[in-house]
DNA sequence: TCAATAGTGTCTGTTAGACATTATGGA
DNA sequence: TCCATAATGTCTAACAGACACTATTGA
């Protein structure tokens, strides 16, 4: 994928693909043909007459087979740092893809947790930084959470994932409160075993229109 | 600054610089020289080993004669649309001025509220409207409103910012205990007298370190 | 004096978190 | 049976919004 084209681009456009492994955010990283140990997201030069957005749902589905489930874009990065293109910016996009989604086969490509990245281009460690970081900042405005599970979950597994990300406790009633006056999922008939406890029933992602909340101002910055 | 090069450059770097005038939001554009009442906002190309967010920070100087007090980037826009530069695409940056920075002579630069843009090119239009959008989400995370007031302000200045940028009314004893609470402004021995009524007291912005607030998770999209 | 604005104290309904309890399966 | 997990009801402290009140100036 990235295909070494005979002209430099004049820009180039990476991917970092997210997908929650074993508990952890993962990223998905392609090995360098030419290094041994060497990895590099996703990336590509601009078509001519194509959009940003389309471009980096294309680079997914050349690496995937899919398309992400949510995909935003993360910004330009440049400031003179390394890239494998030699470009002097790069756009970033971050795209979400479901927990449970194969890996491509081959060895080419390779999901890496979060805690343990290989060594990577520093404008690509900067756009991989700054994509988790907007996953989370942008949770509650967004189904990050949602867009990370299954199209079928337990609200168990919707809190561990919003603990996960958050990196904090939370209150299960609290929780459950919160998503039941949210109206953002419906129960299905389906019900799940797993291991001991009583069985948790299986919901699925169902967004209903809803007035805006009307919330105090928030001042949540310290500088 | 729309300073036309002999070649293209790789892409452009554009600049919306907002203020307050008379109540309203305002953006400096600035007058395209062969045009008769064609406008553009400021953008240049970049300078070789010159970060993304410096080359802002020179062409904001090199437009208002000093730097905005806050500034962050926007993203990369191209998808096709047009451009004064006819590059691909263009990084954006938003840049707040506080209110009353006095306009920059000449008639060349202007301040038109935003309810009144003049025709943009359409990827400069695009590039605003998500400056302003940007302005609007980034103010319970980031000091905008407190950047858009001069240093010293009355605690109904920075309601009446906040009231015009969220579009809503504020309750006043809410708004100022969550801004006592929040450690945001401190007093100033000053007092400033405007018409009939009890004089106000200055204030200035004076954030200080406090642990960050622990509320509940926010669900507030619906798609 | 009145009018207008600044600033604050109190009350109340809402909500987040703590805690307890019931429900329902497996071992 | 006991244990583990799901799911929910109740209590309480914190907080946002409504309202009223005092304070201080100009007309």
């Amino acid at each position: 994928m990235p295909e070494r084209r005979t002209r430099k681009p004049p820009y180039t456009i990476d991917v970092v693909l997210l997908t929650p492994v074993r508990g952890q955010l993962a990223v998905l990283l392609c090995r360098v043909p030419e290094g041994r140990d060497k990895w590099t997201l996703p990336w590509e030069g601009p078509r001519t007459g194509e959009a940003l957005d389309a471009a980096a749902g294309r680079i997914t589905k050349s690496v995937l087979g899919e398309d992400a489930v949510w995909r935003e874009q993360i910004g330009a990065f440049g400031d003179g740092k390394r890239h494998p293109s030699d470009t002097e910016i790069s756009v970033g996009f971050v795209g979400l893809v479901p927990m449970g989604t194969p890996s491509p086969v081959g060895g080419v490509y390779a999901w890496f947790p979060i805690a343990d990245i290989p060594q990577l281009a520093p404008r690509q460690r900067q756009l991989l930084d700054s994509a988790i970081s907007m996953v989370r900042t942008r949770m509650d405005q967004s189904p990050v959470a949602f867009r990370l599970l299954p199209q079928m979950f337990t609200l168990t597994e919707l809190q561990q994932m919003y603990e996960f990300l958050l990196a904090r406790r939370l209150h299960k009633a609290s929780f459950r409160r919160a998503l039941h006056g949210a109206w953002l999922v419906e129960p299905t008939d389906e019900w799940r075993s797993e291991g001991r406890g009583r069985p948790a029933q299986l919901y699925r992602y169902a967004p209903r229109k809803r007035r805006p909340a009307q919330r105090g101002i928030r001042l949540d910055f310290m500088s």
